[in-house]
DNA sequence: AACTGTGTTCAAAAAAACTTGAACAAAATG
DNA sequence: CATTTTGTTCAAGTTTTTTTGAACACAGTT
């Protein structure tokens, strides 16, 4: 058995984990769980990529927290396969991009909200309709046109965040999808 | 002492309850409870002010989660305390401007972990400049430093999407309640 | 084909979050 | 002052989420 050599020692120093310490707090701020923190934070912390194997072993958390945690982070765009020539193993690299982590994040966790949202609320108009009592139908349309306007206005929100954390010094309302690094 | 007229319901309608749900999806996608997408859920529904008591019945929930969750409504600013002359009771009325909910949240959320992030980054800091390899604290540095653009980057946007909100071209023809909309 | 290295799946265990209800506190009432 | 009304607190119970680890699948080697 030849003793595999490694160059990433085998516990974290103090920087690394009050790092990682902000990444599993952010998690669990939009609701993601300590293992998706742990692993995207150890990942930012180091210089090169690493390997599945190496993400067990440096945060002791089982193989199965970090498949898992893997999957969710490849489907926000959170991290990137990095492909390392003569190894057979996936190594992974942090997304820096704040804008493509924050479009990663919308995209999966909030446009299906607002979409089905817009649904429910033509059901609840059908719905109103139903209700026998003239006043009370006034107000209940009326409380759904409000619902209906936040369901606009949330939703003009997300070009101008994203234009702002693209960098961007003031925006514009059209081109919510223009490549800038960073 | 047997007055109890009560021109409310016991149970809820269709559209009540459709309504209620959209509130309770809402509660959960920004991490809040379903008890407390209920309250508000059925405030925002109601025509008049509700009473604690009422809260209870009519959403089949126990005091002890009413209470709670009134508490956390009131922290944030989501509900207003209505007086009803003759009553003893609190009686509760939604808060009905996006603005105003928008503001509450951030400022309950999101705030407290933006400057306690602030004074965890000045740690890292110092917690690097005891790294021994000098190339690594490089590394740590320039990674520090992307970690502070996001923070700053993040506060900017705040006072952007309240503008949005806020100063919003929209009518509003709420005029059950005299509260001003936006 | 059998073996080895890599990673996924999923049922069960553990942990965290939420809800309940009975005991309690505070203030108004009689 | 005793009683009733109104609402809060918190320990225990329930539900939901997260983690674990053993079994499995798949691809490359020998």
């Amino acid at each position: 058995m030849p003793t595999t050599q490694s160059d990433t020692p085998p516990t974290l120093s103090a920087w690394e984990t009050s790092m990682i310490d902000v990444f599993v707090r952010a998690a669990s701020l939009i609701g993601l769980p300590r293992s998706i923190g742990e692993i995207y934070g150890l990942l930012f912390c180091t210089p090169k990529a690493l390997s599945f194997d190496e993400l067990v072993e440096r945060l002791q958390i089982s193989k199965g927290s970090v498949s898992q945690g893997l999957k969710v982070l490849r489907q926000l765009g959170a991290v990137k396969l990095h492909y390392v020539p003569g190894s057979r193993r996936d190594h992974y690299q942090p997304e820096l991009s704040m804008k493509r982590l924050v479009r990663g994040f919308i995209k999966d966790q909030f446009e299906p909200h607002l979409i089905s949202g817009s649904k429910r609320l033509d059901n609840i108009d059908a719905l109103i309709q139903e209700e026998g009592d003239e006043a009370s139908r006034a107000h209940a349309l009326s409380r759904l046109g409000t619902l209906r306007s936040w369901q606009q206005r949330t939703s003009k929100v997300k070009p101008i965040v994203m234009a702002v954390l693209g960098g961007a010094k003031f925006f514009d309302k059209e081109s919510t999808d223009r490549e800038t690094t960073i």
